[in-house]
DNA sequence: CTCGTAGTCGAAATCGTTTTCGATTGAGGG
DNA sequence: CCCTCAATCGAAAACGATTTCGACTACGAG
């Protein structure tokens, strides 16, 4: 039960090979009515070019590598979603792989995927990435890259990000606005660009309202889940009476932080408001539901496609590429928690 | 900036291509002093052959294709994490498509993965297959096929389930148990094994415990979304008040008919107790936090990969295969809904 | 009648491996 | 000294497509 070659098709229609393939591609040196006897025959037996052949002579596998930090994440899920969608559209499959957020295992997997001579390479580098050189090296091969929400301000290319700091400076107005004057942060993990910048557009909302910054209101997490904000939640009733609203980097933290004070029968938002950021599904179905910022991650996806395609076409034509930044926008969603 | 080759290999080292190609493989006809310089080399160089060129020759792409009818879904994510893992030990690459829960999508899903050569399919099969003419298809041209989670009684093949009738089963055996006699359904659309079976667990849950059955207590959820239980909960709260407790074919729905209780204030468990199936990592984040039956989709992911590597080592020493069907263990989780 | 020219088609090289089947060498036995 | 036999290595044929270049036909112009 071998797949049919060329060669088959060839004998069939008592063809070259030449012609066949020149009659599928549709060159002008091949007539038109041999040209329909061999696509009929194409189609009746369901033929279609095998694609490792090909790929020895085009050097183009139409497959494309992504590497996301997290499988299970409903937010990197959704940008997947639009990769493939818009991959699909074109004719790619894409090729998943996951950094858990480690810089180790995310050179691994960029090094598997320059192996496998993928067309392209969409990344969302790990929090703990510290260094680019594995980045570099896909640039240096000139094979289009592109980065998408978590990006990097050391390595020159394109990227389809958020404007975190703007997105985080309009939610903490808006907790501003509503009357909170003692605000605590949830903050991301040292390294990755944009929980430092979701950071500096707290501490700007703060500037702009004439609050003060309290470098001890800012919690860290680490790895950006529930638990972490349960324990902050817990920590901060305990300690610090005085605060009336938190501003997490993600929903997660901001979801855990509500199960505490759910427990402890405290007031949300009256005694103590809470703000995520990424709009997972799950934050319109906690109680009370929860205010945060959409970050729109099937267009990101969509859109870190199509920014490879351009470059692909740019390379083909030996054309230079210059690198794009693409910033999609994000919406304040208020909801009961605020 | 040219990717290596053998050749390139061979004249550096003043060897044949052939050599090279058989020191890398440890072939028992290449002394052991050459295999090593080969060796040093190669890693000095950071060359690995073509893997394209190579499938030309050997048949093997190392590549597998996975297809989930759902991408942006806890579940599906974590089984994709399993698969991904256990593909990676064995140096595999997973290629992933979505069938959006549509038969026609699906349909073509499996003709692109078949196009492409990939070494095996791994297939959740979409809501709406009412047909398995495309899985006879991929048995037929002898490529390993394992399906997971939603199978099909249709096809003779290798899968991967829980036992959904069983843990059904114990979940409305719970509710029983802790006091509920007029228990609804929400269950799954009509097509797919595993909301069949589960809606037959609850059936038999009834019967043993000689509760009534009454087929105006099952409500279908077409998406199962939180949305679908959101509705139908007030539906159940206006038409039949006597309803104490709801179990959902899965954790969305659940969470919306908590949603809708917490906002009409009625008491859950008291009033009525609410039990989902497939434990999602928002399950336990809810207020009350829902009880639920932990479906492992790691370890789903993980022994589909192993049977499909099965299959394939027997497929390669041209013995014939027999499928097997796993079953993983539940655990039935009580938390504060019911 | 010759020649140029479209219009069609094919032979063959190529992509980079893998693997079969010889070829070569040297050592050791008789 | 010849022969056998390991031990090493290479030439070359695949794998299945793409693409360059050349060949062939027929036809009209000169």
């Amino acid at each position: 039960m071998r797949n049919l070659t060329l060669k088959d098709i060839a004998t069939a229609l008592n063809l070259s090979i030449t012609t066949v393939s020149k009659a599928l591609k549709d060159y002008p040196d091949v007539s038109a009515k041999t040209k329909a006897r061999v696509k009929a025959y194409t189609k009746e037996v369901n033929f279609t070019p095998n694609a490792y052949a090909a790929y020895l002579r085009t050097q183009e596998s139409k497959i494309i590598g992504v590497i996301i930090p997290r499988l299970n994440h409903y937010f990197f899920s959704n940008v997947l979603k639009g990769i493939m969608k818009a991959a699909e559209v074109e004719g790619y499959m894409v090729i998943v792989l996951s950094s858990e957020e480690s810089y180790e295992l995310e050179k691994k997997q960029v090094d598997r995927l320059l192996k496998q001579n993928v067309d392209g390479i969409l990344l969302s580098i790990a929090d703990s990435t510290h260094d680019t050189s594995h980045i570099d090296n896909i640039l240096a091969q000139n094979i289009p890259l592109v980065l998408f929400d978590k990006y990097s301000k050391l390595s020159q290319c394109s990227s389809v990000i958020i404007n975190d700091q703007n997105a985080a400076f309009t939610a903490v107005e808006h907790l501003i606005k509503s009357g909170k004057k003692n605000i605590a942060h949830l903050r991301g993990p040292l390294l990755p660009q944009n929980s430092i910048d979701r950071f500096l557009g707290y501490r700007k909302a703060l500037e702009k309202y004439e609050l003060p910054y309290k470098k001890e209101w800012v919690f860290t997490c680490q790895d950006i889940n529930s638990d972490e904000g349960y324990a902050y939640a817990k920590y901060i009733l305990e300690k610090y009476p005085a605060i009336d609203a938190i501003f997490a980097v993600a929903d997660m933290p901001a979801i855990g932080a509500i199960k505490y004070f759910n427990e402890q029968n405290i007031a949300i938002p009256e005694q103590i408001a809470v703000m995520g950021f990424s709009n997972w599904k799950i934050s319109g179905l906690v109680t009370p539901a929860l205010s945060t910022v959409n970050q729109p991650g099937e267009t990101m996806g969509r859109k870190a496609f199509e920014l490879f395609f351009q470059e692909l076409q740019l390379i083909k034509k030996g054309k230079k590429i210059e690198h794009q930044i693409i910033e999609i926008d994000t919406t304040l969603i208020v909801r009961d928690s605020t």
